[in-house]
DNA sequence: GGCCATCTCGTACGGTGTACGGCAGTCGTA
DNA sequence: TACGACTGCCGTACACCGTACGAGATGGCC
């Protein structure tokens, strides 16, 4: 489905009319099944959820959903939006680049607690009101910090670039790794023999505990745009 | 298919045996069908391709592809890797943030000719030998410029994730683009009507023209994530 | 010739998204 | 009160999917 001869953004639910709302009783709403839908996909993961499994759960007939919904699509594209609701609102107080650290963390934790996020990203074109709000609120403290609109909008794009790319992959990873961080070592021992000779910096990487850190990785890097950031603003850092 | 109960990375194609090369004829081979594969999805995207028309498009039956390879999920980790290789070794002559700058700029390119690649990217752990040689050659620069190994190890991630977050949505908003490279105007409209008042910021980017130039845009991110990289090796910018 | 490994394929099963039309209930109007 | 129109729910059906299973074809080696 997601793709076919769909067009990825005119056929967006979010540029669609909805459907009149009712006067009557309910029993179903696009509200109640984006709900059931992110708390399937979080406990059974993309692949997992078909329109009838989500009938199941709302005790409903699979053909029900779509009065509210008009395809499998539009329920992934609202989860998605939904999900990214869970981002707070900046704190404006704080030191820029700490309120942004603040964002970018809380975006973060949104990849692990909904590991199918990683998997939509490159899906949909993120324009729901949740996704506009949180770019609204990076760029909020762009510009007080002086920037340019053109520079703040560069930043912001800079901002989420990576900590969308880092989560992704960290997520990946964390997959199928034990709760306390560290891969499995027997695909590990599997991995650096094929590849020792031909990339010896890559498979000596395994041996760096420090590595196994995601927080301090994520730390490490967005620390490192930051920096690159301020060197544009002339703000100080920290 | 994507998931069930299947373990993302201990049923990697890359970790499993493959089977023993025949002496006899072929007309079917794992490397054929991953290069169909890569030019259907090139031309169709990846929502298009079935075993079924991948089959037919090798002049095949469908049943025949799975001697060669397990499942489609195999098909597609192939497939990643496979163009994965298109990018080629860094130019160690140059200085560190230009050789980092070519690497990461070919890697963009990659997106722009498979546009189905970020639908992958967040699917499968990138340990084929194409993906883990790009690693190394990032990996090789760093370190040339005396970083530490850990040092070396943050600073790749920092760099991929940036580059693939990037690249991931520019592709997403380049799909409904014109050729040029501006958005549609009809739907822009419809959105700017609907968050005028309560995303100003968002909304009024729109007008902005210079931020149409994804170059410009991908070349500050980069300087950037460089400049913020410089504060910790010591070594001059460019 | 006989055997075995390699490779191809036909059939079939259980799943998917969703088009289409039917049906029950409610509401606005007369 | 009668009657359409509309809302919301659903049963059936279709085309398509990934792939398990086992039969058959082909070739090299003893």
């Amino acid at each position: 489905m997601a793709d076919k001869t769909r067009d990825p953004v005119l056929d967006s639910v979010w540029l669609a009319e909805r459907r009149p709302a009712s006067a009557g009783h309910v029993a179903l709403s696009r509200e109640a099944i984006v709900r059931a839908a992110v708390e399937e996909l979080d406990a059974h993961g993309l692949a997992a959820l078909s329109m009838r499994k989500l009938a199941t759960r709302l005790g409903v007939a699979p053909m029900s959903l779509y009065w509210h919904v008009p395809t499998k699509d539009a329920v992934l594209e609202l989860a998605l939006d939904e999900v990214l609701g869970e981002v707070g609102p900046p704190d404006l107080d704080r030191a820029w680049t700490d309120a942004l650290r603040g964002l970018m963390s809380h975006f973060r934790q949104l990849f692990h607690r909904h590991t199918w996020l990683p998997h939509l990203q490159g899906l949909y074109p993120n324009i729901g009101p949740n996704a506009v709000g949180l770019a609204e609120s990076v760029l909020a403290v762009l510009v007080g910090t002086g920037l340019s609109q053109v520079e703040s909008s560069r930043a912001a794009s800079t901002l989420m670039s990576f900590v969308t790319g880092f989560a992704s992959s960290e997520v990946r990873w964390a997959e199928q790794s034990s709760p306390a961080g560290q891969p499995d070592p027997a695909w590990i021992a599997v991995l650096v023999e094929r590849y020792r000779e031909r990339f010896p910096l890559f498979t000596s990487q395994f041996v760096l505990t420090e590595l196994w850190e995601a927080d301090a990785q994520f730390d490490h890097g967005l620390d490192c745009v930051l920096a690159g950031l301020e060197t544009r603003t002339g703000q100080p850092h920290r």
